[in-house]
This record gives structure tokens, C-alpha cells and sequence, in this order.
DNA sequence: ATGACCTGTTTAACAGGA
């Protein structure tokens, strides 16, 4: 089974594509995040009739989430626990049933947190120690779990291009880093420390200043797993390509494949 | 040499992104 996730960075600018990368890549479940959209905005009837059940869990204007599923939802759950005042659409969670047993998985868009200086990075903060918080408790159930999305969150030296240039940035401060590590020290693994590894291997490069023909990238997108889930882990791929096509997202999809 | 973007929205400049 094949798991994606993929900042879009707007369903209407992006819708083809979508399509075309969901017709190519063929995942069984894509994670998306950016949709911009509000729910019924969402054109849901497009990729139904590429034969996937759609969840949206959107806004006006900025953030939303969605998950496609080939196979059927046996639950939905919109929105990170923890604050009931937080109105940003940044978390969605779904329940899929497949052959071998339940597998849950959900989209998260995590906050930036830039600048520093402004209640943007504190909110950003409060929102990992949240997803930590939500984390540890599905972790309990010991099913196979999958938290994929823009993490917003370059986890070390190797994943930057000029770590000196990112030294104070909210991607990258060391408090932010720590954060990062502190949920996946609760016990998940993440699928491509676990199958590529290597450095260098980006899925952003910003629209500005020629990023992405200097290859001035940086690796924010990731999955994590419980450990149910990385048993059947066996492999992880960055869909690099994307970035090229017209018309593209700053992001590129990031694949694994789950022997389920 | 330097800097050069993209998206959505109250469709003309903004806000927000990373």
C-alpha cells in the first residue's frame, strides 16, 4: 500500500496537477495540506470519480487538509485535541480499514511559527506540544498509525542546503528541532531516516530567487510511524519530478510503501 | 552584479507563506 503526502499549496490552483499525479503515482492514501479551501468548496466529485473516498477539513483562505483513501473511511476526526479556541484547519485524522485490520493515518499541517518574534512561534510551539499530547495516545492503541504532512520542521544540518542561512529561523531553531524530536521519541519512526537516509534530499524549494534550479531546498514533509506501522514500512521516495511541471506546488509528494 | 514568487481574496493591493 502506498501512503503520500503533499503540501499543494491550493486546490484550485492545483487541481491538474493533482490529477495528474494521483493518475501516475497512484497512491492508495494521499495526505494533502494547503488546500485553502472551505469544505464545500472542495471539488470532492473529481477524485471520487478517480475512485477515492475524500475527507476535507478546511478554512477560508489559508491552511486545510484533506485525505484521499481508495479504500473506505470507518472514521473521521477533524481538528488537533487540545484547544478548543484554535480555529486554524492544520489536523485531520482518518480510521481506513484494509485487509490486514484498522490503519489510521491523518494529515497535519504544522504550524510555521515565522517571525520568531510574534505570537506566530509560540503558537507553533503549543501546537507540537498538542500533537505530542495526541500522539501519545494513539500510540497506546499499538495499531499501525501513520502521521504524515508538512511539519514545517528541518530536523538536521543535512536537510538544508545553507544551515547557516536557516540558523535563526522557526524550521530550524534548535527549540523547534527539539520539539520535533520529542514526538518521535515517544517511540515513532520516521520512513525516510528508516529507508533513504541520505542528505540533501529536499521537498521544498521556494518559489523566490531561483530555489529550485540551485537545488536551495530544504526537507519539511515527513511520516511518521508507530511502530506497527515501520514494521511493514519498506520503502520511502521523494516525488521530486513535481516540482518541475507547470504551474507547480512549492512542495513535492512524499511516498512510503506499507506491506499491508 | 543583483534580483527576479505564488495564492486567495471584498479584482487592487494586501496578507500569508517558508
Amino acid at each position: 500500500m502506498k501512503i503520500a503526502t503533499w503540501n499543494i499549496n491550493g486546490i484550485k490552483a492545483r487541481i491538474t496537477n493533482l490529477e495528474r499525479w494521483l493518475k501516475e503515482a497512484e497512491p492508495d492514501i494521499a495526505c494533502l495540506q494547503e488546500i485553502k479551501s472551505v469544505d464545500e468548496n472542495f471539488p470532492s466529485e473529481v477524485f471520487e470519480g478517480m475512485g477515492y473516498n475524500v475527507a476535507v477539513h478546511g478554512q477560508k483562505s489559508f491552511n486545510g487538509v484533506a485525505i484521499f483513501s481508495k479504500l473506505p473511511f470507518d472514521e473521521i476526526n477533524k481538528g488537533l485535541p487540545g484547544d478548543e479556541t484554535d480555529e486554524q484547519a492544520r489536523y485531520l485524522e482518518a480510521v481506513i480499514s484494509t485487509a490486514s485490520g484498522a490503519l489510521r493515518v491523518a494529515s497535519i499541517y504544522l504550524p510555521n511559527g515565522n517571525p520568531v518574534e510574534s505570537e506566530k512561534y509560540p503558537y507553533k510551539l503549543a501546537w507540537m506540544e498538542r500533537l505530542k499530547n495526541h500522539a501519545r495516545s494513539l500510540l497506546a492503541f499499538e495499531e499501525p498509525l501513520v502521521l504524515a504532512g508538512d511539519y514545517n520542521i528541518i530536523p538536521t544540518e543535512q536537510d538544508v542546503y545553507n544551515p547557516k542561512a536557516w540558523a535563526d529561523d522557526a524550521l530550524f531553531l534548535p527549540e523547534s528541532r527539539a520539539a520535533y524530536h520529542a514526538i518521535i521519541n515517544l517511540g515513532l519512526t520516521s520512513a525516510f531516516e528508516a529507508t533513504l537516509n541520505q542528505p540533501h534530499r529536499y521537498t521544498f524549494w521556494d518559489y523566490q530567487r531561483g530555489a529550485w534550479q540551485k537545488d536551495h531546498g530544504i526537507r519539511i514533509d515527513h511520516l511518521l510511524l508507530s511502530p506497527q506501522a515501520a514494521d511493514k514500512l519498506s520503502g520511502c521516495h521523494i516525488d521530486r519530478p513535481t516540482r518541475g511541471w507547470e504551474k507547480p506546488s512549492d512542495h513535492v509528494p512524499v511516498c512510503i510503501e506499507l506491506d499491508v
